[in-house]
DNA sequence: CTGAATCCATTCTGATACTG
DNA sequence: CAGTATCAGAATGGATTCAG
């Protein structure tokens, strides 16, 4: 029911460009990829991820988990304790991403 | 062959940005879908896509076009005459917007 | 008509320092 | 350790004007 994005609908093309712009973000696609391989807290991401500043990362995890893509598990302790994981909106982008892969990746093949 | 996107592979990730950074520029979803109805002319699109300077649209179109998602015909005529239109990259690539749409749209459901 | 050039506004990102 | 605040620089988009 109206999951169609058809030429009249201007919706769906808001959608997708919210879409398009969480997982657009520079370094998004690379806090995806650390946490592939498990759960990361803060300062892990941030060494993996050489040259992302703390700010950014904040912002694009921030993101990341108010669309649901990551979970945030805040650990009441001392010293403070933090994991993001994938979450299963997460898993399902996978796919999709991996089929975006494949798309920019097919060659041009027989044009001219 | 090598066409999986793995976590060690450093390559895919810069594959797959070039790819989000085509698709996810301001305009460049309005543009696919002004021309997925049909062939189109500069002017056509630049007066469907109310609010569009000359000079953004002519940017996309460039992107487009290198990247084989739209063609671009020229007419030696005068005036000029130019036509743009979806190339075979461009349908495959209908496809996956439709899957990230559906991605988008994808009620949170039961987490937690 | 097509689209390049210019100038300006807005947004995004990075580096650094600082707080709970 | 986790994250915010601040500021400067880069990148991106828009309006307008001009040229082939």
């Amino acid at each position: 029911m109206s999951n169609q994005c058809e030429s009249s609908n201007e919706n769906c093309i808001g959608q997708l460009e919210k879409s398009i712009a969480v997982i657009g973000s520079k370094w998004t696609l690379l806090i995806l990829r650390e946490l592939s391989s498990g759960t990361k807290r803060f300062a892990q991401l941030q060494k993996s991820l050489k040259g992302i500043s703390p700010k950014t990362l904040s912002l694009r995890l921030k993101e990341l988990e108010k669309n649901k893509i990551v979970i945030k598990k805040i650990y009441p302790e001392v010293p403070p304790r933090v994991e993001y994981s994938f979450a299963s909106r997460g898993e399902s982008l996978k796919k999709i991403l991996h089929d975006l892969y494949e798309w920019g990746a097919e060659p041009p093949d027989g044009e001219k």
